[in-house]
DNA sequence: CTGTTTTCGGATATAATATGTCCTTAATTC
DNA sequence: GAATTAAGGACATATTATATCCGAAAACAG
């Protein structure tokens, strides 16, 4: 079980344009450059974003996207599920019904309580993500990139929005 | 991101196996049959388990598989561990290091942020797991399966338990 | 001892998914 | 009109999941 690298391009994606200021665009060729990604396959995990309306596109020259929301209305698992999907980790091909000391056609009332317990820690792990929103990523960062290079990105980064 | 259908069924196979008596074995057979499997892929599973020495297994007939430890000692990671192996879910590639704005050679004191909350949620899922022990999934099924098909199960396990 | 049954591990095959590239279309800017 | 962009479909490749098959070694029954 390993998530799509996608995911680590999509939220640091999102920190970049989080920190681009009022109505401009970033194209994904800039984001592509910037971290080192190959710019057609980055372009579906950015699909992927704006169909969650999480991040806002336009065309033409100047055009790229940016985000549909502000940092702090971001939550981590909604940048997760729109590239990852919002499936279960767990999902019960209920084995439990092919055993054979069961009468035919016999029906079960409530999901297998294996399943239940999976589907928990799944829960358990999308609540934290759930609790992360993008601001406190930022905020985080802006903490910990030296300061030299968070500002140099900043200006690379503006240099190219348009 | 999706776990393996192994992981299913070996918790199935814990739970059939806590039921069996001292110093009984039940075979990779009797347990595909019992679920539906095929015989030879879940026996990989097994012995994943049987690595994890979470149960001990004896060859030839009437040999099989038991448990190594008691069932309120298993705890639902550690078999989850065993056959999805322990890496985490979300690995970094490190992309932040292809930002261009970056001098030569500049080295990350600390992991990325990105990366530290989505261990955190890994962390949380793990734990979710590590406070379930196999004893209270037992538990569990023996209330809500049925008595009737609770107890004929466990009689074919029995005739076939060497 | 001999034959049978079992786990174990390696080799191989197939299906599904992740990763990556290419190209066309439509919208936007200049 | 020319250049640039996102959107999305078609396609190719790599990796992983899902199996199947076989041979070796251990245990047991006669
Ligand atoms: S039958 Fe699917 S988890 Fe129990
Ligand atoms: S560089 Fe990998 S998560 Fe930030």
């Amino acid at each position: 079980m390993i998530l799509k690298s996608q995911v680590e391009w999509a939220l640091h994606c999102c920190a970049i344009l989080a920190g681009l200021p009022e109505g401009r665009y970033l194209s994904t060729k800039a984001l592509a450059e910037l971290h080192g990604l190959p710019k057609e396959y980055l372009s579906k995990a950015l699909q992927n974003l704006s169909q969650a309306s999480l991040v806002e596109t336009t065309l033409g020259p100047s055009g790229g996207y940016r985000l549909a929301k502000t940092p702090s209305d971001i939550n981590f698992l909604e940048i997760v599920e729109a590239v990852e999907g919002k499936a279960r980790s767990f999902t019960c091909t209920n084995i439990r019904a092919n055993n054979p000391c069961r009468p035919e056609g016999y029906c079960d009332s409530k999901p297998c309580a294996v399943a239940r317990i999976m589907w928990e820690a799944d829960e358990a792990w999308r609540d934290t993500l759930r609790r992360v929103r993008l601001s406190d990523l930022v905020g985080t960062l802006s903490e910990e990139v030296p300061a030299d290079i968070w500002r140099s990105t900043f200006e690379w980064v503006l240099k190219r929005a348009g």
